[in-house]
DNA sequence: AAATTTTCCAACCGCCGCCGC
DNA sequence: GGCGGCGGCGGTTGGAAAATT
């Protein structure tokens, strides 16, 4: 159980698991006079190890107010949801819980929740649906590259005049798409809460996200970056904050950072807030689930299958022929 | 039942920031 | 401001326990 044989020493002090009578040593010590100067406890108490294991002992196990066994499901969703905003801050996470200690979380986060996590196909560094970390990345930069010689809105429609419409209507719906998924990883989240924990109550953060009836409008791929630049830097706020206050009012800043609708398409069936949707209208056509999709237009509108199609080559690099504008051709496709 | 593999978690390690001198 | 000591934090280890073959 330990990283050392039970008997190894390290300049007279001992190290590896502690026995039932060292513990005692270091309760009976503590009770006596109280923890702090860790240097010179073990000493005091007659004990054959350094201060810092001491102190760890004590913080770890031996701490009256510990609470050991199962994590309930009320305290794993909180681990997963600061996990979200913060990052590995262990120590802060540990705060909001109490009787758990940071050691502890981070076990359990380990050994249970990544996996479980990883198992839905989520990230469980970025909390993004797995296949999403690699597109966000690939098509942004893609997106933003000088390649793309865009006019005053990048992606506005009808700022087309050395864009083709429908090219620059795909790149509006590509970002559209992005942009939603990113926002749908909360919904995401909010049924692997529901189907995976058993909360059966609904988030009021996630209510008042999918009832938006006017959200705010993204006009470009330089906004949802900076967009990003923020819930970073709220993930900082966060993570410099042990007030419990502080960092749900935090936790509300980046939730509604991410009440993102971009221009140019709406997803149709978005009205069931625990329903991706699986229909993108946008004006004249739509990205369907079906191979054939209604539309006045065929050339506007995208069968799902054939829309993930443009956005793997997107991501293998095989866009290669561009028009005299430096543009990619989607024709191709 | 024995051997092997996987999982779990207590404890260690190194680094960093704070504080007093 | 520089230095050293201390406490705290996050990453990692390695052996016991559990699961699988």
């Amino acid at each position: 159980m330990t990283k050392s044989n039970s008997s190894s020493e390290n300049n007279g002090l001992k190290k590896g698991p502690w026995t039932p009578e060292e513990d005692q040593k270091l309760i009976h010590y503590i009770q006596q006079h109280g923890h702090g100067k860790w240097r010179i406890l073990p000493n005091n108490a007659g004990l054959k190890r350094c201060g810092k294991s001491c102190r760890l002992r004590w913080a770890n196990y031996l701490r009256p107010d510990i609470k050991r066994g199962k994590f309930s499901l009320e305290e794993e969703k909180t681990i997963i949801e600061l996990h979200s905003v913060m990052g590995n801050k262990w120590s802060t996470i540990a705060a909001n819980l109490p009787g758990r200690t940071d050691n502890e979380i981070k076990n359990y986060w380990n050994t249970h929740i990544k996996k479980k996590l990883l198992n839905l196909g989520i990230d469980p560094m970025t909390h993004m649906p797995h296949h999403e970390v690699l597109q966000h990345s690939h098509i942004l930069n893609f997106l933003s590259s000088p390649q793309l010689n865009y006019s005053s809105s990048p992606f506005g429609i009808g700022s087309s005049s050395n864009v083709g419409n429908n090219q620059s209507q795909l790149l509006s719906l590509l970002t559209t798409f992005l942009s939603y998924q990113n926002r749908d990883q909360d919904l995401m989240n909010h049924n692997f809460h529901q189907n995976q924990i058993g909360i059966s109550t609904s988030s009021p953060l996630l209510q008042n996200q999918s009832q938006c009836s006017h959200p705010i409008q993204l006009n470009s791929i330089q906004n949802f970056q900076s967009n990003q630049v923020q819930i970073q830097e709220n993930h900082q706020l966060c993570a410099t904050s042990n007030n419990p206050l502080d960092m749900e009012s935090q936790l509300m800043k980046t939730k509604l950072k991410n009440q993102i609708s971009p221009i140019g398409a709406t997803p149709f069936s978005h009205q069931n807030d625990t329903t991706i949707p699986n229909l993108w209208q946008y004006e004249g056509g739509c990205i369907s689930d079906q191979q054939q999709p209604q539309s006045t237009s065929p050339m506007q509108s995208f069968s799902m299958p054939k829309f993930n199609s443009i956005v793997n080559k997107l991501l293998e690099n095989q866009i290669s022929s561009s028009n005299s504008e430096g543009m990619p051709n989607f024709n191709q496709f």
